[in-house]
DNA sequence: AATAAAAGTAGTAATCATTACTGGTTTATC
DNA sequence: GATAAACCAGTAATGATTACTACTTTTATT
């Protein structure tokens, strides 16, 4: 069975399942407000770790200096649009190998990586040439 | 021949040519204020953006939550120990292709992409192994 | 050189994301 | 139903970074 969650950590959580975006703290505290008007932001940012730390969501990094949140834990990557800041997941074609195996003359030992894009997402790049 | 610099810019600049550890904005005041007393922790900020700006050094990102520099803007990839927090530069076995061209179904715009790797680094693993 | 314009600076205040604290409330356990 | 543990709202604090302001240095122009 699992773990009992409050009713906030249940609403953050599904709040996040629910979308496909990968909303930061405050997005989710605002969506989250809906349902608990009063729920505080602190009450947010402290499940989030929560439930990162139980493996059941992961946060995100794309370099904005903004933690993103994401309920998809399996291994994807990220992109980043630097016009509109949005986070979308992209897939890529399995690679032959590891990537922490091709590394050159490292001694200590790798316990994640992190691979993310940065550019124009496809909205964006419709708007640019519609202009 | 090459943009004037400004001493205090000179001064940034060259320290952290000077160093193969990856700084923060923190650690690059307390090394330039040994040179320039009185510079101000602004300054130092305003510099490096600058200097980014113009492709002389880069910003780097290893999911900390704080900015690092690097004097070297060639091509190479990054590690952060999650022990003491040292970023240091690895290389990688020359990929047969780009990953970016490994994407599927995208169809925004891929400007940069970014790969970093997180552990523990050598340092740390021999103490802990002696520990 | 004298001077006007531009670029740069120190110092400080403000901002933004995130974390910590505090006192009260809910939930689980005996 | 008492007691302890977990959790919360609200607020204060922190840390990195940026913005602002009034002053100084550098550069360009006469």
């Amino acid at each position: 069975m699992s773990y009992k969650h409050s009713k906030q950590r249940e609403v953050i959580q599904s709040f996040l399942t629910g979308r496909k975006d990968h909303p930061t703290a405050d997005t989710i505290y605002a969506g989250v407000r809906e349902v608990i008007p009063n729920i505080s932001l602190g009450t947010v940012y402290r499940n989030l770790q929560l439930l990162v730390d139980l493996g059941e969501i992961q946060k995100i990094n794309v370099g904005d200096g903004v933690d993103h949140f994401d309920a998809d834990v399996s291994m994807h990557h990220h992109f980043h649009c630097r016009i509109c800041g949005c986070v979308s997941d992209v897939r890529i074609k399995a690679l032959p190998f590891d990537l922490k195996d091709q590394l050159i003359d490292f001694d200590g030992e790798v316990e994640t990586q992190t691979l993310y894009f940065e550019g124009v997402c496809s909205a964006c790049k419709a708007l640019k040439q519609s202009v």
